[in-house]
DNA sequence: CTGAAAGCGCTAACAT
DNA sequence: ATGTTAGCGCTTTCAG
């Protein structure tokens, strides 16, 4: 039981060498603000000779910050939670404090009772991506925290809370008018899970694309591979004429692109494709598959600071005024499933990696 | 500073309302030995009524345990660590225990602040993934531990710590087995960062299976697409004989999928991939490929749950005699990189998504 | 079986 | 500027 205090020394253990008072020590610790420079050193140095380390259990028990932040997210491993946690890390890292990661499956029970536990805990903020419509009861429980809260991904709003999400309607649009730049005059929208924000939000968007463009706007919903296959059957069916379509996220466009390799299609000749949200081997997949990038690192950076700003300002709860959300800006990156030429594309790449291959292809043509 | 603590009814108020003492109470919190019965359901009513939850901090502080355990992996969002974690979470929950996770950034010395900072939190257990040979230092302060560690995905046997790792051997040698059934003479084995514990079993399986064979084993190190171009070439232009390729990790082969692909070569007619641990669009990709995959989610639970195990028994520290590491076997996945007819894959998947599709499959071609 | 009392290590008045 | 003191909420002897 008592092995975590084995040999540590302790705070008075510092002052008692240093030969001044707990009080002293602990001034010294915070900040040294009205502690004589004399001492100071004293006590720094019985502090090195100690290797003493503030035990942040009892700071935290005597209502001081913990030194640990939440995160509330709907998923552990799904990529974009994973580098958005990443992301919150670093900062926390950076100021001290650790993070306590809590799967919520997208339940807002399950959100409310690891809330408490957070609190439970004494953590110092949270940090909570939620992007479906939140419940009476968790817009309550939320509105009663004395705690620095800030959304990502979905926006907090309502209650009043900071936020930090990706401009999904921006996105979308650009998507969308890419798309039809490229002369696709049928460009419909498969997504799956409507109900999410980001998922409206870029529906919206598609949908307001559509509509400046004069032409009609079509979305789909699907919830697996089968309806992707369903989806595009009815589609390429329905006439010759080749089409584009706008993937909500990156589910949608792995069933879609299952879906496609099952039935033969010609990408782009025959449905050209463009999905929201990077991923892994988008670059790999045949074609290589265009998509709206989010600034996920940037995300996580961003709502981390803000929480640890408000910490340091000790604003806690909801704040008076409504609070706008922060929306960062996604990026086209322009692969060639979307119907961009694969070497315009190539030439078009700024990163070293794009330009090294480029290069290594070229020898590799000239040696075969 | 005070807001943790706003309204919220502490074990004093319980034993007030139930008109017993707070060591009753705390007796009855934790087991309800020596309390009577009657006693018991007046706290619990009280419990109730207050809608009470214990101060994990002040319980922590006390000595009892934290609810906390802490989790080490080299980067949050690489796929297997946030799924591994996400297993860990997932016991740890059924324990009410909160996760925290620290990337080492497979640095030692960041391994060792991490661990200490963890320390000071007092967690109650800690997991380590950590599958590069350890420093001194780190071996050194893992050894002084008073504190339950289980090792994951590499083994922390010399320290006499249980781990739980997957059978990368076995896993090697399966997959150079069948290669080689396919009647490839020539298998290679392509690797990145060989010093990685993981990496070093596969490549030994795969030189075991090459010599049980009476092959040659060739094993190239590659850290990028350009130098799996590189390879791919030599190999290439060195026969016109097609031969097998069997990739270390998921990140091996996704320089090899992309190399493959600028190279315009024929898989598996010219080239036939098999990889170790399963990728997301793995099954996407073209030609859909074959993977070992390891029972990630049973590692994670296995690892957690010798943790609680450890925790229960109050079982801290490094055992005297060494504690052999469990190995979990993996499972080949056969897709078509590696040569398998695809009709024959097809009939031969067991699950529903493949059944499912199956028919759809038919449905789509006959009205094609 | 039960309660009173003594801290766990630290911070924050409150004196000085 | 500095020391003394009183807890934070809980567990745990130690007497009954």
């Amino acid at each position: 039981m008592a092995f975590h205090s084995r040999n540590r020394s302790k705070l008075s253990d510092v002052a008692r060498m240093a030969g001044v008072g707990n009080a002293t020590v602990s001034r010294a610790l915070n900040g040294g603000k009205n502690v004589s420079s004399e001492k100071m050193e004293r006590i720094s140095a019985a502090i090195d000779e100690l290797s003493y380390r503030p035990n942040r259990v009892a700071r935290s028990l005597k209502g001081a910050s913990s030194g640990m932040i939440g995160m509330i997210v709907p998923s552990i491993s799904d990529t974009f939670f994973s580098r958005c946690a990443e992301a919150v890390e670093a900062v926390a890292h950076e100021h001290g404090s650790l993070l306590v990661v809590i799967p919520s499956h997208e339940n807002d029970e399950t959100i409310i009772s690891g809330l408490r536990q957070l609190l439970l805990h004494h953590v110092d903020g949270l940090l909570l991506a939620h992007s479906t419509p939140h419940s009476r009861e968790l817009a309550a429980e939320l509105r009663g925290l004395r705690l620095p809260v800030v959304g990502i991904d979905g926006p907090l709003t309502e209650l009043g809370l900071p936020s930090v999400v990706c401009q999904n309607f921006r996105g979308a649009t650009l998507a969308t008018e890419h798309l039809l730049g490229h002369g696709y005059r049928k460009v419909i929208h498969v997504q799956v899970k409507p109900a999410l924000y980001t998922m409206c939000e870029r529906a919206r968007g598609y949908v307001a694309a559509m509509k400046a463009a004069r032409a009609r706007p079509t979305t789909e919903i699907i919830a697996n591979r089968e309806d992707a296959l369903a989806v595009l059957k009815r589609h390429v069916g329905a006439g010759a004429e080749p089409f584009g379509i706008f993937a909500g996220n990156n589910l949608t466009a792995r069933y879609l692109c299952e879906a496609i390799r099952l039935l033969g299609l010609a990408v782009p000749q025959q449905v050209a494709l463009l999905s929201f949200d990077d991923f892994d081997l988008a670059d790999t997949l045949h074609p290589p598959t265009s998509v709206v990038e989010q600034p996920i690192d940037l995300m996580g950076r961003t709502a981390a600071k803000i929480l640890f700003e408000r910490l340091a300002a000790a604003v806690h709860g909801p704040e008076g005024r409504p609070t706008p959300a922060i929306m960062l800006g996604p990026r086209l990156v322009l692969r060639e499933s979307c119907g961009c030429d694969p070497v315009r594309v190539r030439k078009a790449g700024q990163d070293d990696a794009d330009r090294a291959s480029d290069s290594l292809l070229a020898a590799v043509s000239g040696s075969g």
